[in-house]
DNA sequence: TTATGATATAACTATATACTTATATAATAT
DNA sequence: ATATTATATAAGTATATAGTTATATCATAA
């Protein structure tokens, strides 16, 4: 399933789209675990609806699945994309941005929101 | 050496580069064959000076090398950039556009080059 | 019901990008 | 020398993109 080969077109918009510092570490996160919006507003320097539009497009794209839970919408790698083994295979080669990841769960955001 | 892992920001802007159709299918063709301008010339439906700024770009970023021969210059991957590993495992993933290919070779083109 | 907090959407703007055409450079052939 | 062919560079343009601020939506709490 991870092995299938991809069409060049379909591959560049997956790179497209991953090609962009603010969504590659978005995603990156994502891959250690789930985030809300204002955990991730924590480690970028940015406006809360310029994350809000960089998430809409990869969920657009089927990369990522939002859960609302309450108050907060929970976003995480979609595991069950077609494209997945292929995104896996880039962020295995990638640093992990232990440091931000460190700052969100150092943030009391994760306090507020109770889970 | 193709395992170390990347920094987001660098794989990133490598991924953006990646994340254009015409350059990902250049880069694919060049991981099957070296090629010149006018080779390439014959797969996109583009002019010269598009195809040599895509070239272009790809070489600033070390990915492809340059070769002159006579009157053509030959474009390949390059294999010392040491983001290769990180090019080769994306482009392992990625159908081979044998089409182009093959009409590369098909063309007259390579007979004129003499290669 | 009203206020508050989390998120999304709309509208706008500045910059980046991928093309184009025109021209320059460089090698070869006549 | 001059013409031809291959390629690069320059300059211009239309569109895409990533950000902004303002506002809407939606869930919870008072």
């Amino acid at each position: 399933m991870e092995k299938l080969p991809i069409e060049v077109e379909q591959a560049a918009s997956i790179l497209k789209l991953l090609g962009d510092k603010t969504r590659l570490t978005i995603v990156s996160i994502l891959n250690q675990r789930e985030c809300c919006v204002c955990e991730l507003l924590e480690v970028f320097d940015m406006s809360q609806p310029s994350i809000s539009q960089h998430l809409r497009k990869l969920k657009d794209a089927g990369m990522v699945k939002e859960e609302r839970r309450g108050q907060w919408i929970y976003y995480s790698l979609n595991h069950q994309c077609e494209l997945y083994g292929f995104i896996k295979g880039i962020l295995e080669r990638m640093l992990v941005p232990e440091e931000k990841i460190q700052q969100i769960e150092q943030s009391n955001v994760t306090l507020k929101c109770g889970c």
